[in-house]
DNA sequence: TTATTTAATTTAGCAAATGAAATAATTTAT
DNA sequence: ATAAATTATTTCATTTGCTAAATTAAATAA
């Protein structure tokens, strides 16, 4: 349908907003004369449109967008009970959201799923843009292409091929992805970080995950599982507690959610991250420990993926209580402290907050992602 | 010059030795007749040529081989003193190495090189291919393009422009870079491991260095010091010694040669690296933890490479000694014990001796590398 | 010998991109 | 107000890199 011409035209104005047909053969390497017939056959199907002019010394430049009615997608989050659903365009803009509860029989899943997307479907005819794909996020390995979710802990899965048995269902295409990889993509292409060549993500929930953007691609690793971080051994002096995955002291054990409302329970604490942020802001010593003991865990960490992959920017997605805590503080300064100091230059960290949401609206970019930019590099 | 297309053929020929034009076309996704037009070209040129026939049950198939001398290639090491030169072909053969002392100064060391460069010319005048390129390693810092030195503490530089100098003065490319970066790039095309997508490269010597081949392509990272894993804290429990970097307890102070024969010294062990594996074959204790403790530091370092990255390998370049030693099984004891397991797959852990000739190998296949793929992917 | 099979080449042609010239829409200078 | 300069965009003839289909080449099997 579209050559990767036209994704490439794409891509850029998704990332860097309006950009006349000058600025897009310089960006691009291309003549002028190819990005005129680009941009014209792109215009014809109302993906592009012309937006207001730029007045400089000779004529003026006519800006080109991609209009927000251009497509719609629906991302779906399995990660966690309930399952969110989302309905975004191509900017990243949620136009409807819902909540309906986890099923993990699989044909139950499906039928629910697919139940969704009529809805969805029913609901809004065709005041945006036309349903162009479907995004499903699992918590969980998932192969690199052909959309099985190998396997999941949560879902209770393995070797499930949901991806081609919702296509068939519904006849949208279906991409399904890790919970850390849908997050990274979303911020690639709907978030702020759309620019940068390399970059990571880490969020902070139930559990710890991470992911790799690499020269603009997602880097999934040999078998699907790169961007593992939660099991990183990082309390060996500390009193180390026992992980799921046999060994002790792993960053889990220390920095997760469920790590520090552990902690703050055995302390005697609240069990409520807010009220033990909030604790620890009133001076509160056991939260203030707890808080940021989990906060230098999550920064030594930071700081051996900043050494290994030097990327130019961290995002660490967390609970929203936590983004101005002592955790924030501690994870900053461990990070400092920890990597090798550079005269010119320092990776980047974002602190930012996590709501549930961001995980459907995640997994709808990876079907915009498909629609916009195709098999695509740049 | 040459296109894409040739690039492509080359590569596939380089990495997985002779192949018929009719394989080149289906492992390329090429048309017969561009295979046949493209094959015709590099003929021409004398950088490919036809060797033996394959008979199956139709017409045999004619395998089509890189010549030995389409092309030779000179590699320069500056990483330690001595300096390593040596001459390439385009498989990595060796055909000519010597050794000249390092000198610091930016003039004489470019007077130098470019001395050594002529030299090899004069004695070569064409018994094998004409010289292609000139690669030169440093242990630093070096820009991704522009092939600058940005700082190397070994020499005292500071954004020195050896590549572009170098070039000037002998008429032929000139690539510059770091010296586990080298190193990667020559498993890569001269190695092993050059049917990998991903795989990473660390090696033992005076320091520790690493690097990553992603997505068939050296990930140089942001600042280029992607890579970096000599100052992983990794000794927090025990007597963590300070480290150059300003911490404590960092890789390197563990677990480099120096950092070993230091540890020996202060047990009253002789400060021989083969002397020291000897004592610990024969059981001697302090030997024994010494090399046991560093083997398994590098492990834990590797293992949180392999949790992030995912790689299919990782090669393990180290003094001839160490290969076979409790190093070796307490590093590989180590990776066994913190990555996550996994059921179907383990990433594959190589150790190979290191000896001072490779970085100037490293060197040259810089220049077969671009001489070779130009800036092709696959 | 003849049919079959696989490899490689030829041929005509397409799709994407290009360079150079032409056209369009402005601002600045006169 | 008009002409000159300037920059954006389009047109058009052409090149580049590839392809599909038919053809030729060189072998084996019957």
């Amino acid at each position: 349908m579209f050559s990767t011409g036209h994704h490439r035209i794409l891509s850029v104005l998704s990332r860097s907003g309006p950009q006349s047909r000058t600025d897009l053969a310089r960006i691009l390497n291309l003549s002028k004369a190819s990005v005129t017939a680009l941009v014209r056959e792109l215009i014809e199907q109302n993906i592009l449109d012309e937006r207001e002019r730029v007045f400089g010394f000779g004529r003026p430049a006519v800006m080109l967008g991609l209009r927000q009615d251009a497509a719609s997608f629906i991302g779906i989050s399995l990660q966690a009970d309930p399952a969110h659903i989302v309905l975004t365009d191509p900017h990243g803009k949620v136009h409807r959201q819902f909540t309906m509860p986890l099923v993990t029989d699989v044909e139950a899943c499906l039928a629910a799923m697919a139940g969704a997307v009529q809805d969805i479907r029913d609901a809004y005819p065709d005041t945006i843009g036309a349903l162009a794909g479907i995004g499903v996020v699992i918590a969980g390995i998932v192969s690199g292409n052909s959309q099985i979710c190998l396997a999941s802990a949560t879902l209770g899965w393995t070797d499930v091929d949901i991806g081609p048995r919702l296509a068939e269902m519904t006849g949208l295409p279906v991409f399904v992805e890790n919970d850390a990889n849908a997050l990274i993509i979303g911020e690639q292409l709907f978030g702020n970080s759309g620019e940068l060549d390399d970059f990571s993500l880490v969020f902070v929930s139930e559990g710890i995950g991470g992911a790799h953007i690499i020269n603009r691609h997602l880097h999934r690793g040999h078998h699907g599982g790169a961007g593992e971080i939660s099991h990183s051994p990082i309390a060996i002096d500390l009193e180390a507690l026992p992980c799921r995955c046999g060994n002790r002291g792993c960053l889990e054990t220390v920095a997760a959610l469920p790590a520090i409302l552990g902690a703050a329970r055995r302390s005697g604490l609240p069990g409520d991250i807010g009220q033990i942020v909030e604790l620890a802001t009133e001076g509160q010593p056991e939260a203030l420990a707890i808080l940021h003991r989990a906060g230098t865990a999550l920064g030594v960490s930071l700081s051996q993926v900043i050494q290994f992959i030097d990327p130019l920017r961290i995002v660490v997605r967390l609970d929203p209580h936590l983004v101005e805590s002592v955790f924030a503080r501690a994870l900053k300064q461990a990070v400092e402290a920890h990597v090798l100091r550079r005269e010119s230059y320092q990776t980047e960290l974002v602190l930012g907050p996590l709501y549930p949401n961001d995980f459907a609206t995640g997994a709808a970019s990876l079907a915009a992602q498909h629609f916009l930019f195709g098999n695509t590099s740049l």
